[in-house]
DNA sequence: ATTGGAATGTCAACAATACTGACGTAAAAT
DNA sequence: ATTTTACGTCAGTATTGTTGACATTCCAAT
């Protein structure tokens, strides 16, 4: 009996359920990654250059210092990426003008092209998956994301919703 | 008309959305590795490890190349993290009696404690974002990855739900 | 106006993890 | 007897991350 009202109300878990749940996560970032995975070796980039690519995208004129707490690296790691990013003409500077420290970076023409290349081949599997499982599981699989990011994290991931 | 048709029955996805299931991943994939990350630099350890050690307590006595297409990497890189877990006594060899050309892999006691301690944190997270996601979320969360998966994944991943 | 600190960039060194390619050994399969 | 398979190993390289140290630029406060 307690059992069964643990397994109503509380939601019963076990052992095997948040094992696969974790294998879940894991196997499916191997598929989540692997198609722009095979765009950026063609250009002998990696999923760093991704990551920046991405993230300056979605937040055009974000300065260095914000896309370090949203990627979560050292200003070391990123910088190469962007250093190479930019001598390649992906992405492009501009000096603040209320703060002149402040580096504000865009992409250029072409790295909105890579980009574009890149989210879309991503944003296929994210589709099809979705489409497969269907619109209630997709709500689920985002509280559960949601739920699963520190806290710092979520913050971020709420933010870029909104701007 | 045609948008409400296509909101209710072909489950309606705007670029927005996709976005944030991408998003949502990376952001989540962090999380999820956060807890046994800090748990593997105490002992000097990396993400690498955690897999083999995870992998080899779910298929106790696995023999290299299966290890080897359940991780998706390379032989050498695999080699080098086992060597270690090996010589520290995490993992044990028993050479195949049935063909002794295969070296099947165990855990030893230090092993599974060392398993156990980055499998309760991992599942820990896990369980709390259940938790604040409820049943139906969760069976959604597992439907998505699944699909996201490659094709060869879903199968590894289905054939150690049975075992 | 000088000073302190923040934002940024850069250099160097290092470590973990991955890769390719080549080679060796032992054992199984044909 | 030969080929294939399973595994290990050596060498070299790339990507991505880390620390630590140091320079520059510039805002802001004293």
């Amino acid at each position: 009996m307690q059992n069964d009202r643990s397994r109503e109300s509380l939601l019963f878990l076990t052992d095997e359920q948040l094992r696969q749940g974790i294998e879940g996560m894991f196997f499916a970032y191997r598929g989540f990654t692997a198609d722009p995975d095979r765009i950026l070796d063609k250009y002998n980039y990696g999923r760093a250059h991704h990551r920046a690519l991405h993230f300056i995208n979605r937040v055009p004129g974000t300065n260095v210092n914000n896309l370090l707490s949203i990627l979560g690296v050292t200003k070391q790691s990123l910088n190469r990426v962007l250093r190479t990013l930019i001598e390649h003409e992906l992405v492009s500077l501009k000096i603040g003008t209320k703060d002149r420290r402040e580096r504000h970076l865009y992409l250029t023409e072409s790295g909105k092209s890579l980009e574009k290349q890149l989210s879309t081949a991503q944003s296929h599997r994210m589709r099809e998956a979705y489409r497969q499982a269907g619109p209630d599981a997709v709500a689920g699989f985002k509280q559960v994301l949601e739920a699963m990011m520190d806290p710092k994290l979520q913050v971020t991931y709420k933010k870029l919703r909104v701007s």
